[in-house]
DNA sequence: AATGAATGAGTGTTCATTCAT
DNA sequence: TATGAATGAACACTCATTCAT
C-alpha cells in the first residue's frame, strides 16, 4: 500500500489517518510506527516531525476526529416538539452517524484504551457524559410540560441512550451477525418505541 | 509480595489469579510476564511450566473464569410468573453478580482485547448471545401468554439488557463519578420500569 | 574477542571491564551497548540484567573502580617523618599507581564525562579533594614545626601534584612521545627537587 | 534566539561561535546540529553549505580558535631579564589569557575530545608543546647565565606551567569552590614563588 | 543562500521465551 | 518444579545528512 504522495500538502492528515487505522486494528500497544508508516507511505523518522511520540499521535487522533463527532444538538430548539416526533428523529441521526466503520474505528481506540488510562476514561467520560446532558435536558423539559413521566432525567437519558449504543456495538464493534441481520428501521422503531411507551405520564 | 507457600497443586490457579488482575490494570500487551509472575510470588520462567505462551495465559483465563460467571437461569421455570415479578429480580441478579471489581477486571480484559481479535469477539458474542437467547426466550413465552406487547423479542431482550449494562459499564468500566451517585434499587426501578411498561400490550 | 567463558561466576565484573574499556576508547556517548556486549562476549540485552541502564554501568564503573585507587594515606603516621624522606616516597608511591594503561582508562572516563556533567565534576571534585586535604594535612603539619615555610597548606599541595599530574596526563592521557622519554625517576627528582627546595623555611 | 540579520558573509563564523558554544556544553557527541543551528539562528541544514560535516564543523573551531589563543611569546626579548622579573608577568598574563569561560570553552572541548581521538591529542600536544618550547627555550637561558639552576629544562618549564593550569583546571573546568576562593594573585605569588626559590642556583 | 521535509542507519531498551541446573 | 541467566527480535525514538525548492 506503500504510496508516494504530493510533494507537500497535508502530511499530518495523511499520518492521522494512517494511524487511526492501525490504532483500530491493533490497539495503541499493538501498532508500531513502522507499519503506520508504511500505511502512510513515509519512514517512520518522518512521524516525528509532525508528533512528538507516539502517544502525541494517538491523543493527536482523539482531538482531531473525536471533536468533529460530536455535533451540537440543537437542545433548545427541540424542546418545543414531543418526544414522540424528537426521539426517532435523534435516534435515526445518531444511527446514521455511528454505524459505520470509520466512526467504529474511533470508538475502538477510544474503548480499548480507555480500560487501561484513567486520562482516556476522563476523556471519554466528558465525551459520553455531553451527549447525556443534552438529552437529559431535554427530557426533563418534556417532563415539566407533562408531555414525560417524572424519573431521573439523566437516568433515563442513559436508558435511551443504552438501547440505541448496544446496537451499534453489538454490529460494528462485536460485529455479531444477528445483530446486523435488523435494519436500522427495526432498531429504531423497537428502542424507541419501548422508551416511549415506558416514558409516558400515567393517565389519570 | 510472594503469598502463600502454594504447596502443589494450585500453582496454575495463582498464576491465572495474578495474571487476570495484571491483565485487567495494564492490559494484555502492557502486561509483562514478570509482573505476572512478581503478582503470583514466582519467577517468570515458570510461566512456562504450566502455560504455552502469554497468549496461552490469557484464554486461559477467560475460559477458567468466563464460564462459571455465566450462570444458567433457569428460564423455563420463570415462564410460569409474570414479568413483573421476572424482570426486576433478573435486574437485581444480574446487577449483584456483575457490578463488582472482579468480574470487572474479567470484563475489561474481555471488552478492550475484543477491539482488536476477532476469537475474542467470536467468545464475546457467544457468551453475550446465550444471555440473550434466554431472556429473549423468556420474553416470547411472556408475549405468546398476553404478558407483554409483540416485538421482535431479541431486539427487546437486548434493549433490556442494555439499560442494566450501561449502568455496569459506566460504573466500573468507566468510573463515572456522576453514575456511581445512583444506588442499585434506582437503577433497577427506573430501567426496568421504563421497560415493562414500555412492553405492556395495548389496552383496548 | 567474543568469548564464552563460564557459565556463571562474575558475569557483572566481566561487563564492568569490557564497559571501562570501551568507554575508554570511544566515551561514554560514544561507545554503544552494542560494542560494549561483544568486548564482554555477551548479548546487548544481559547488560540490563545487571544494571539498570547505560548510564548505571557508568556510575557503576566508578564507584566500582575509582574508590580502590584512592587508596588511604596514612599521614598522621608520616607527620613525624621530614618532607625530603616523605614527599619523594608519596610521589613514587603515586606514579606507579597511576601511570600505567588501567588507572589511565578510568582517568578518561572520568575527565572527559566530567566536561559535561555536574554530578561528575562533583565525584572528581571530591574524590580529587580528599587527596589534596591529606597533602595539605601533611604539609601544614610540617610548616608547624619548622620543616616547611608557611604558605597556604592547600595551594602548595595542589602545586606539588600539579607536576606530577602534568606528567602523567602528558604521558598516559595526551600520549606525548616528549614526555614519555624521561624515566619516573627525573620526573620525581626534578618535580619534588623544585617543589622542596621552593618550600624551605628562609635561613636566618 | 534568532540574532542578527547576518546579511552575507560572517555566517561562518556565527555558526562556529554557536558551535563552540553548544559543544563545550555537551560535547561533540551530546552536541545536535539542530541545537547548535538554534544557538546560530539558521537551519540545521545550512550547516551543510559552510561545512562538509558535523566533524569538519568541530575541527574548523579548533583551527580557527586555538591558534589566535597560541600567542607568540617575545621569548628572546625576555631573555635579557631575570626569572623574579619574567616568570609572574607570564603567569598574569596567562592566566588573564586563560582563566575566563570563553578559553574555557575552547579546552573544554579540546581536552574531552581529546580522550577518544589520536587526532586531537596530536593537535593537544602540538599546542602545548610549542608554549613549553618558548618557555624552556627561557629557562635554559637563565641556566646558562647562572640565573637558574641547571636542570631539564623542559621538565622544569613543565612544572612551572603545571602549577598555573591545575589552578585554571580547578576553577574552570572542574568549577571546584574551593579553588574559586583564592585570588589570582595569591595563586601566581605561591606556584611562582615556589617554582623560583626551587630554581635558585645553590649559593656557595 | 536558505529552508522544511524526508531518509535511513543506528541507539538504548524491553520482553517473551528458552534452558541448564 | 522452579530458578536465574541468557537470547534475539523487536520497538520507539534520534539525528546527521540530503535535497527539491
Amino acid at each position: 500500500m506503500a504510496r508516494r504522495p504530493a510533494h507537500v500538502a497535508d502530511r499530518r492528515e495523511q499520518i492521522l489517518e494512517a494511524a487511526l487505522k492501525v490504532f483500530a486494528a491493533k490497539g495503541f500497544r499493538g501498532a508500531t510506527n513502522k507499519e503506520i508508516a508504511r500505511e502512510a507511505g513515509i519512514t517512520p523518522g518522518l512521524i516525528y516531525w509532525y508528533f512528538a511520540s507516539k502517544e502525541d499521535l494517538y491523543f493527536a487522533i482523539l482531538e482531531n476526529r473525536v471533536a468533529p463527532e460530536t455535533f451540537p444538538i440543537p437542545v433548545e430548539h427541540l424542546k418545543a416538539f414531543p418526544p414522540e416526533q424528537v426521539l426517532p428523529m435523534l435516534a435515526h441521526f445518531g444511527l446514521s452517524r455511528l454505524d459505520n466503520q470509520d466512526s467504529m474505528n474511533l470508538l475502538k481506540i477510544f474503548v480499548a484504551e480507555a480500560a487501561y488510562s484513567e486520562k482516556i476514561r476522563a476523556m471519554a467520560n466528558k465525551t459520553f457524559n455531553r451527549l447525556l446532558d443534552t438529552l437529559s435536558s431535554y427530557l426533563a423539559s418534556q417532563m415539566d410540560q407533562g408531555r414525560l413521566r417524572r424519573d431521573d432525567p439523566v437516568l433515563c437519558a442513559q436508558t435511551f441512550l443504552a438501547g440505541l449504543v448496544a446496537s451499534i456495538m453489538r454490529r460494528q464493534f462485536l460485529g455479531d451477525p444477528q445483530m446486523l441481520a435488523y435494519t436500522k428501521d427495526q432498531i429504531v422503531d423497537t428502542v424507541v418505541g419501548i422508551f416511549l411507551r415506558g416514558m409516558q405520564p400515567d393517565r389519570s
